[in-house]
DNA sequence: CAGAATCCAGAAGGATACTG
DNA sequence: CAGTATCCTTCTGGATTCTG
């Protein structure tokens, strides 16, 4: 159904953490868009997210699920098998996320040069 | 030119805290609003946000001129004056701003129901 | 596999008092 | 009027280690 996700898929996009807004806590934007074309189970979210240590990733996972943007499914067995998925709200949610996004694409580089000008070339809040 | 600003303005609005998405730091989106209709004083701003420290929304406006979303204009003379405004970048970033608000007004019952069901009512970030 | 437990550092936000 | 200066608490995120 879903391709696997690609390990670099932030590598190149990461400054995301440079943009003057954010949806949920740090990660919860990156998961979100990782689930758009299905559930995945937790170890493949871990692959492009590889930076985010266990504890903080179930973190963000669980704040999105009691938002009830995304769901958590199960499926008991060995190995145990436990799959995110986005509910219809999740889904709602990637409009704005999208706006966002299409607003940081096209006004990358002002940010850059206002912060480049303001002194300081622009520290990242990491 | 423009109203004065309602002390009341962010008294019904301002569970913005429990928002699942921040634009800028904690009070940056309702300077955003503040200067939509024009430029404000310091202390006119400070009458909607005046849950707000000083110190607080000094740096909040710092952040927000280090992007080029905010101008900051001093007009020297006693007392002194200074303005701040929205940049061309800082009214273009009203858009996804807008989106993410409608998205809210839209989603807020279903927001606060996945908290309530998810157990803990929703413990408000404050 | 999908996490939980513990410990820790830094950032963010706030209270209070003071100033050019 | 438009901020600064200090001090303090809380929140976030991360490192490391361990488990049903």
């Amino acid at each position: 159904m879903s391709e696997p996700l690609r390990p670099d898929m932030f590598d190149e996009l990461c400054p995301s953490s440079m943009l003057p807004f954010r949806f949920g806590d740090k990660w919860a934007a990156l998961i979100l868009r990782c689930l758009e074309e299905g559930p995945r189970r937790y170890s493949e979210l871990r692959v492009p997210l590889r930076r985010v240590t266990p504890k903080v990733m179930t973190r963000s996972l669980r704040a999105l699920e009691r938002d009830g943007l995304v769901s958590r499914t199960v499926y008991e067995g060995l190995p145990r098998r436990v799959e995110y998925g986005l509910t219809p709200l999740g889904r709602s949610m990637l409009e704005p996320l999208d706006a966002a996004c299409a607003w940081a694409a096209e006004h990358w580089e002002e940010l850059l040069d206002a912060r480049e000008a303001y002194g300081n070339g622009g520290t990242p809040r990491q």
